[in-house]
DNA sequence: CTGGATCCTTTAAGATACTG
DNA sequence: CAGTATCTTAAAGGATCCAG
């Protein structure tokens, strides 16, 4: 039941998931909001170097997919926060296990060249 | 223990995944050697409408890493055959999850559009 | 068969100034 | 504060032809 060489394996569920991590500020804005919500200019001053223009787009994607919430206040000036769905929550194990899988990967190709 | 809310997250770890995995024809390719090792026609066939610039890259990209081992036999003409490093076959159970993700987010997806 | 080299198009991202 | 708009640059990818 291992061998299906020839037949097409769907690949789209994997590729979704590099639209919702892929980029350069996705991860780091994620990161961010797994510590709780955070307004529009809090992000801009952590997630350090990104432009309003980038920022604005990398949120309106994750929005769209359905990670993130936005949420409005009519206070003058306007404020807006942004913060994590339930299902944007259940990508932090994804995320433990992808960073963990990094650090083991790092970690033997380092003793690999202590071999030498 | 989880509010270091200012402290400086390491995103290298994560972003380095991304650099196995992103990218058009990466996560194409890997489902494919998962299958095992495979020469260069057979993957140019397989990987369809990637051309061969684009798979020596890629592969290159992965050797490099250490993802993939690349073997060459002075048949004539040539033959090469590229297959998964030990560390390459970590990868798959993070892929399994990844895409068992992907399908449980776009099923939760679909019921909210049904609740409508 | 396994690539390298070249040229071209498309997409991602950066800089910066501006508005409700 | 929370974005838009515009312009520019850099990177990714595609097409095609060629060589050992």
């Amino acid at each position: 039941m291992e061998n299906f060489e020839n037949c097409v394996v769907d690949l789209s569920d994997l590729q979704f998931i590099l639209r919702v991590l892929g980029g350069k500020w996705k991860l780091h804005i994620l990161t961010k909001l797994y510590f709780g919500k955070k307004r529009f200019k809090e992000l801009e001053r952590e997630v350090m170097g990104i432009s309003p223009k980038m920022l604005i787009k990398e949120l309106k994607d994750l929005e769209t997919i359905g990670i993130i919430n936005r949420q409005t206040f009519n206070t003058v000036p306007i404020t807006v926060e942004y913060s994590l769905t339930k299902e944007g929550l259940t990508l932090k194990p994804i995320l433990d296990q992808m960073k963990e899988w990094a650090i083991m990967f790092k970690k033997k190709a380092g003793e690999k060249q202590d071999n030498r």
